[in-house]
DNA sequence: ACATGTTCGTGAGCACTGCTCTTGCTTTGG
DNA sequence: CCAAAGCAAGAGCAGTGCTCACGAACATGT
């Protein structure tokens, strides 16, 4: 049916994905406020009305991007806890971090498109759904490793969080302890107020040496989310500073 | 010389409020990127052309608009700090944390305004920097209380941030320790991702008690900070669930 | 091989935007 | 009282998102 037959076919997606690059570059020129129809198909050398043909609006156009976006950070994510497959899981907590960090540093545009204001009574359809659940799922992913290798401390939640905890790692990742998910998640917003702060330069004038400032937070960070360094048998790591098993009050 | 001197000042003054109150409005409902000043001066009964009179071009109103925000929420900050002036130092950040949150989800697009994304090719003018401080000093005052009264955990500090926390504190707060400092400012942006992943609607489908969730994450927040409870003689709030000396490593 | 239905690019056009400039009017200060 | 300055209005320019009717290119069932 839709698949690449004829020469038109292959031409739409050709057409497709030109539009999308050469929106990026207005995305990063511009801002997405004001991202041009007009503007990218004049950049194209078609009529203005032909864009309608593969993006039936300025939000859908938009849509692709934050699809695009949600994708490209998420591999990213992926690539690096695989590039430190064999670390430990404080090392390869840091490691993922730090290249949501980079990459929102690479690509602050299409970041902000995706953590920073949302466009105005535009809502995302469910299809944004998944691929913004990438990255995260990274970070549970390393969260489970660490759970079933005693490299993970079971906080201590109070009662009145505990039902919205258990609901929560019911629809997030049903084989964690409620305590590990409901940590995790608030983490995981801090941990993008951290990045947010830097790239939308809240840090101007107050920060001056952020790698090494984005590092600290994001250990402190990893120290928050329960990960300790293994009880028995250190990981890959240098596992000098011990951890404390550390269950927290309130 | 401008004083409030002639009919002619006031209607000036007059004019400039009505402008920004219907910006505000218009802004409630489409966002800041539709924010038309056609718009604004038909709902005011006025030419299009008379809105240049007294705001230059959209950006001023704008940069008008956030310098407002940024009082209004650290009015809100100091409001709620002051409300909890006899509780403690944890019950005070709370206080401030949870009105802080209130405020960015009482006026979510002008929490956009001035924590979202930033407007492309805009620079907030250096008039804006006193009134974004006002809310990180409420909370710095908090630490600065909790420091002089025992009711502050020195967080151990790697080498390596040495140098950038006393950068960070001689330009912030002269008179606390460095690592305090450090931590404060990782830990007030955190504050912001949990607010802004709430505003933004990253939470949807994800945390539904956002309350309870957020009241959690803020009082493991001020133990990140390093509050504790006083260990000489309690302050107002209850002190049962007394917490540790807690120098946490790396 | 032909006719059919679908897709595509075009250019005109509508309603809207930010912003400029000239033209007159009103208020102000000397 | 009168010149100077502040002000509102309207026309106008260039740009925007989006629609529509029109031919041309393509795909496909008979």
């Amino acid at each position: 049916m839709s698949s690449t037959h004829g020469a038109r076919a292959r031409a739409r997606i050709e057409v497709t994905a030109a539009i999308k690059e050469e929106a990026r570059r207005q995305l990063a020129n511009e801002g997405a406020a004001k991202l041009s129809l007009r503007a990218v198909a004049r950049e194209l050398g078609m009529a203005s009305s032909a864009i309608y043909r593969y993006f039936p609006n300025r939000d859908d156009l938009l849509t692709a991007l934050i699809i695009d976006a949600y994708d490209s950070i998420g591999e990213a994510a992926e690539a690096a806890r695989d590039a430190a497959a064999d670390a430990g899981p404080i090392e390869r907590w840091t490691t993922v971090c730090e290249r949501l960090r980079g990459w929102a540093l690479e690509h602050p545009h299409e970041y902000a498109l995706i953590y920073g204001t949302p466009v105005p009574g535009y809502t995302a359809p469910a299809t944004t759904v998944p691929p913004a659940a990438r990255g995260a799922m990274v970070a549970i992913g390393i969260l489970r490793d660490a759970h079933q290798g005693l490299g993970l401390a079971r906080p201590v939640l109070p009662d009145e969080l505990r039902p919205e905890a258990v609901r929560m790692a019911a629809t997030v990742a049903p084989d964690l302890p409620p305590e590990v998910v409901a940590t995790m998640l608030a983490t995981w917003a801090q941990l993008f107020g951290l990045i947010g702060f830097e790239v939308f330069g809240q840090f101007n004038r107050v920060v001056e040496d952020r790698d090494i400032f984005f590092r600290h937070a994001v250990r402190q960070l990893a120290h928050t989310v329960g990960l300790v360094y293994p009880q028995q048998g250190p990981a890959a790591g240098r596992a000098g500073s011990a951890g404390r098993p550390a269950a927290r009050p309130s």
